[in-house]
DNA sequence: TTATTTATTTACCAATCGGTACATATATTA
DNA sequence: TAATATATGTACCGATTGGTAAATAAATAA
């Protein structure tokens, strides 16, 4: 990509910025985009709605984040690293059925946050243009697998570890939950309440893979 | 909506049409529009993309099915009517839960044939736009609740029947088997292969209730 | 044949899409 | 002060969106 090396810096004090200064807070700016993409989906969310939910000009969103694409990419990031931070805190349960239920509990309580758009960004933005279209839907998509991807390493830990039989099949098991996932975000999309979605992981959850 | 008396006919063979016949057969061009929103989505489906799956002209496609919006509800009644048909079917089963096992299996099936796009057309064609979007989404929300209802009902007969247990919520049962049913779509979208579906269908059933 | 009815074709419409050229405003540096 | 660097606001770009006017083609009815 580039050849340029870079030049270890002395670490100094960031020097002041030069020109005219930014009228708006990047990171304020990227949470209303989060929102805007959030309840919208990519493709449906236009430049023009982001630019009035930013309450900036055009030609300076493209100056800070690129292009909409770009926008997306650090909106994505910054999902994956706030609101869906918890996710990899429920990873650090004990044990694999405590990973599973805290995970599936802490995902109501965040799909049905009245505060943000109901369910999941990911699942959302995903799903328009379907099959084998832009480079976003294709980086949702591998985002989703590695999602389902560290459940699955958790849970080899958890069979190493005994706390899972050895005959369980542990990929299955990340899929069932992630597929749980999904299909409450739909319904939390459709309107589905809290409680309507604790009913839900209770069932999912209520035959937990134990014994031979 | 029509406040004209229709004149009862006195059913005589249908007159011969006048004018220039049609150069389409319009079921088999539906059938083409169907796999477009299918695959695509409703609001990606473009009238372009529509006119080239159709071979027809973009005016012949108004003539003949109104709007886009039309369009797409016909498109839907031929889905429903169509390819699903075997929802029906599956409430036909004996118990409530055999009607779930047969559900889910011939949703597999469903999902993963080859010869159509992956996943729900409804589940895909409602997640574009999210929250309180156009006619077309409040539609396919509405057809989702339904959907769910008539689980609902059938799980409620089941328990007059002695074939559920009355401790059984049946509104949350048919919540659960819907979001089984939508997170699998999601899935199949994701390109989830058909073994894998039955193996989350496993997992979602393994708990049938049963007993008090 | 001629009139009537319906379908198809071509060529277009205004609105919106993502994206940008350019002049102007506001900051630091010299 | 002037020079430089960056951000903003206005006003626009070509492409695409859903949708249509109008001329022509192909059928039946008189």
């Amino acid at each position: 990509m580039n050849d340029v090396v870079k030049i270890e810096q002395p670490a100094k004090k960031p020097a002041k910025p030069r020109g005219r200064p930014l009228a708006f807070n990047q990171e304020e700016a990227l949470d209303k985009a989060l929102k805007v993409f959030w309840a919208r989906g990519y493709e449906a969310a236009s430049m023009s709605e982001l630019t009035e939910a930013l309450g900036i000009n055009k030609p300076s969103i493209y100056a800070a984040f690129g292009n909409k694409e770009e926008l997306f990419r650090k909106v994505l990031a910054r999902y994956t690293s706030g609101p869906v931070a918890f996710v990899k805190e429920a990873m650090k349960e004990p044990t694999a059925r405590q990973v599973a239920e805290r995970f599936l509990l802490q995902v109501v309580d965040f799909f049905s946050d009245r505060s943000t758009p109901n369910g999941c960004m990911i699942v959302q933005a995903a799903l328009t243009g379907g099959q084998g279209s832009s480079a976003v839907q294709q980086e949702l998509i591998a985002y989703r697998k590695s999602f389902e991807a560290s459940f699955n390493e958790r849970f080899e830990l958890a069979k190493s570890q005994g706390d899972l039989p050895q005959h369980v099949n542990t990929k299955q098991l990340a899929k069932y939950i992630a597929t749980i996932h999904q299909g409450m975000s739909v319904q939390a999309t459709s309107g589905a309440t809290r409680e309507e979605l604790r009913a839900i992981v209770e069932m999912a959850l209520k035959n937990w893979p134990v014994g031979s």
